[in-house]
DNA sequence: CCTACCGATCGGTAGG
DNA sequence: CCTACCGATCGGTAGG
């Protein structure tokens, strides 16, 4: 385990006031959303929050630093077993819904407002973060048992983020108003198409 | 060629309004752009958008309802060509990329404003109109030749459509901060990978 | 950390 | 279709 430091006032402050920013904003979008209803939500006075951020886009700036989804699965990529590619693959996506869902809708709103608010202003700075490690599960990859097509490595990956995130997002979104047939065990059958894809075809 | 009726004045400043409101919305988001803004931007004076819509939350429900890219999609659907399941699906991928590239970025803005600010409140309507169109098309898959994987035709479905339109999202948003590898012929790549996973391995 | 305030801008309407 | 206005609310700041 590793040895916090006890949390200052400021920083106690500073953590009240982001978490709830981050719950309104995530529930209303960012221009929607007021400084005073963060300082109220936060027991504060408006001009407090000035003490600890310049301005209401500095606030969304280190939401979205600190807890964008693609922010948040950095540490759990390097955490995912599997001997074969098969188990590497079911894991991992189980393993990122499971993580993405303890925190649903919010991070799937912080993400989307970020992107229509300040039209992805900030993801230069996110993605950047993420390519090494999206670039050390590929390589891992191809040492696993099962044989890969050929596929250049970084489109596979890719292929994967967007299977199991476009599952999450009409999940989340559209889950009730798409019929059941759409629905049933869905993620199940993505990941056996991805890995049906991606996989040499064994003689039957 | 279906005879238009000629459009009459106040359906002209309608339009006018619509394609105002549609620019600055796309671009700024709903909660950031004002009723002055569009009122400006048609030309008008701020009170004579209210002899065309009774509110702002109506001029942004009137553009979902008539240019949501769901909905520019569904014309679309029915004219794909394709003897094989497999030209079809090639068809259907670089048809649909091609259409909504032509309004891009506005026509991603538009749904993703939709699901951020409205919190999908206008999702089911669209949806309904698309899930008849869907379920025919995984109909007409099955006629084709190829034989398909017992994967059921409506998860097929939301599986091609997730598929492209997470290639569509990403290729926009992070297009430039994406390293090459990730984006050399990224579309060919993920429709392999998509046919490879639905049709029955041919014995090698 | 708060009170009290600034100018600007918002959605919407009355009246013509 | 416009002018002129309403009350409400905004982001931010001065001063203590």
């Amino acid at each position: 385990m590793v040895k916090q430091k006890e949390p200052s006032k400021g920083e106690r402050t500073r953590k009240t006031i982001l978490d709830s920013a981050y719950g309104l904003i995530t529930e209303q979008g960012y221009a929607a959303t007021s400084m005073r209803q963060i300082a109220e939500k936060a027991g504060l006075s408006l001009g407090s929050i000035y003490n600890h951020f310049p301005s209401k886009q500095d606030v969304f700036k280190a939401i979205v630093l600190e807890r964008h989804p693609m922010i948040q699965i950095i540490p759990l990529l390097g955490s995912i077993q599997g001997r074969t590619v098969d188990e590497f693959v079911q894991n991992a996506a189980h393993a990122l819904i499971k993580q993405l869902g303890r925190h649903q809708p919010e991070l799937i709103n912080l993400m989307l407002t970020e992107i229509v608010e300040f039209k992805g202003a900030h993801m230069p700075l996110v993605f950047e973060k993420m390519v090494p490690r999206m670039l050390q599960v590929a390589e891992r990859l191809s040492q696993l048992d099962g044989e890969l097509r050929p596929i250049p490595r970084p489109i596979m990956l890719r292929a994967f983020a967007g299977t199991f995130l476009f599952y999450y997002v009409t999940e989340s979104l559209l889950g009730p108003a798409m019929p059941p047939e759409m629905r049933a065990n869905a993620l199940d059958h993505f990941v056996d198409i991805y890995l049906h894809g991606i996989l040499v075809k064994e003689t039957a």
